[in-house]
DNA sequence: ATGAAAGCGCTAACAA
DNA sequence: TTGTTAGCGCTTTCAT
């Protein structure tokens, strides 16, 4: 076969006219080898070598309905923390011969709204990562398997990080260092995770009567981010604080560091999500890990599992699943000790 | 029509008998407004709004042999660089209505090729960027349009940044500031860009006679590639030094701190790419600077000038085009023999 | 301007 | 164990 620009292309029926069979024979020497004859799948099997056939996977589904393929929507291709989930999104799918869509919002909720709806119909099933709109569209939420990350939609399956015991590890671990003031710079005011982990802060200031903390406001979770966030936090008069994720507490470090404020001796920071950057700075930054690409395989799991064949394996409610986090202790956070009046009104 | 899963799934057929008209009337609405009677063409509209009706691609493009999909293979998902191509290839290809498929290599040439073969059947064009294997294999890179990023194939279109002028660049302001002994801490040795700005460093040596130039061998492009070169760097007695990229930098400058020394006081070093990993560390990194979402995107561009009808605007001999590069000067270089106040005290 | 009908590459009954 | 035959959802001649 001879396609528009010119090109070869080898289809089922090459094949089979090559090995002599039917091209049922031969989708199923592919597709189950147990119920062609050794001999046949032989002579299949080299022919499709022979000639280099690789099947056409859209054309595949098609009949059955599938796509063999998923989506993947996420906010922003340059965070770290969505390449990480992207990567084992990947990964679990290629291993199950899915291909994968990528599509990025870019933050924009509108954006994100409408790529979702395009995937839809291309797909057997999405994973939604970070959602920052509310998707109340049924015709999208219900149309198909979905898979939320960080998020919690309903009719469709949920997985997170375990925000809520990642922040109070942070927190316990502060609180060990002395801290008694503790500010929370937020993330988008639209991210799950930052609710869950406001959430976190709520219960343990529960636990720890002499503890405060203090809700430093909303910040994108850029370094710019950071750097906006830096005038409130020393307004705060805090000695520690925990900031929405890496990049927002490096952004946060080098904009209190121009204003003369060292770290950790002056302020300890914690970040979240442990990324890679966090050990690439100076002071190293003290970070609560999560596994990412862990993530993205489950959530892959997930979705895989609701897919295949009929609904055999009863699609058990795993909604609500939680990855365990960690505490990685860095530079970035230090005892409150013995301290000089503060320098806090007196930037440069 | 209900699918396997039990949901509901709108198809043309649907819309049509919504609509009162064939389907051949819907699919000319969509695809040509102007051949549908506009009585025909509002009913049809209202029917796809009203049933929620969304094409399906896959199916589309079967007639045609197109797929409406491309493919983007990359080494290395977490790796700044490739998001901010891969960002610009879903950009581009978003506004043209086409899906991207993702792979990542994890920088393993076995991987590639098989990814690459994979991907091949289901695409109507791939992007490789940045290849670590030679892809000899005609039946793949004949097989369909191919644009290359960061490489040379014959028989499949190219697209770089341009690493020649961006490393002489970088040599220049080093010998503007009076570097005489310039070491280059290079990429992975498979790497296409890493050979251009070797050669660049030879053109630069010619024509800068008292300029020495020492090549410290070959890093994997990571932190822990920046660490290991931090000896030979030390040992080599030279003022400044190129890293293969910003991330490499990054490492090295984390080491060499460690073992006492300053930046840029006693070596200044100069980054490639001018991620924002580069305004992130203290001291902020001198970079080369690469625009990677036009990069991906122009790569697209490429792709799909080859794709949609017939050759009528011929495939025009774009190979090699090349992107500029500009440096952006931060805090990593320093004119050699000043003595700098330690704007950024490294506890050390 | 529109409909009928023939596929696109492949899978999945159904026969043989 | 095989081949034959319907389609999957859509585009695209070819008639009308």
């Amino acid at each position: 076969m001879i396609d528009v620009e010119g090109r070869v292309v080898v289809t089922i029926r090459e094949v089979a006219a090559a090995a002599g069979v039917s091209i049922a024979t031969v989708s199923r020497a592919l597709a189950d080898p147990d119920k062609v004859a050794p001999g046949s799948r032989q002579r299949v099997l080299a022919a499709i070598d022979d000639l280099g056939y690789i099947p056409n996977r859209a054309a595949s589904g098609l009949r059955g309905g599938r796509t063999n393929t998923i989506g993947l929507l996420v906010p922003d291709l340059t965070n770290l923390y969505f390449s990480g989930v992207g990567r084992g999104v990947a990964a679990e799918a290629s291993e199950h011969g899915i291909s994968v869509f990528i599509a990025e919002s870019r933050e924009d909720p509108g954006a994100e709204v409408k790529l979702l709806r395009g995937l839809v119909r291309q797909t057997d099933g999405i994973v939604l990562c970070s959602p920052r709109a509310p998707h109340e569209d049924q015709a999208v939420v219900g149309a198909g398997p979905l898979v939320v990350v960080n998020g919690a939609l309903t009719g469709a399956e949920s997985i997170a990080v375990d925000d809520l015991s990642g922040i109070t590890a942070a927190l316990e671990h502060l609180f060990a260092l002395n801290h008694r003031r503790i500010g929370y710079v937020g993330g988008p005011s639209s991210s799950w995770s930052d609710a869950r982990r406001r959430e976190g802060l709520v219960a343990a200031s529960a636990r720890f009567p002499d503890l405060q903390v203090v809700s430093l406001g909303a910040y994108p979770a850029t370094v710019e981010g950071g750097h906006s966030a830096a005038g409130a936090v020393i307004a705060a008069e805090v000695s520690a604080v925990l900031a929405f994720n890496d990049i927002v507490a490096i952004g946060l470090v080098r904009s209190v560091q121009r204003m003369g404020l060292r770290v950790p001796n002056d302020l300890s920071v914690v970040g979240f999500d442990d990324t890679y950057l966090a050990d690439l700075v100076t002071p190293g930054l003290t970070s609560v890990h999560s596994d990412l690409e862990t993530l993205g395989r489950r959530a892959t799991q997930l979705l895989l599992r609701v897919l295949p064949n009929g609904r055999d394996d009863a699609p058990q409610a795993m909604t609500g699943q939680l990855l365990p986090t960690h505490l990685v202790v860095r530079d970035s956070t230090a005892p409150l000790g013995v301290r000089l009046p503060p320098r806090y009104g007196s930037p440069g």
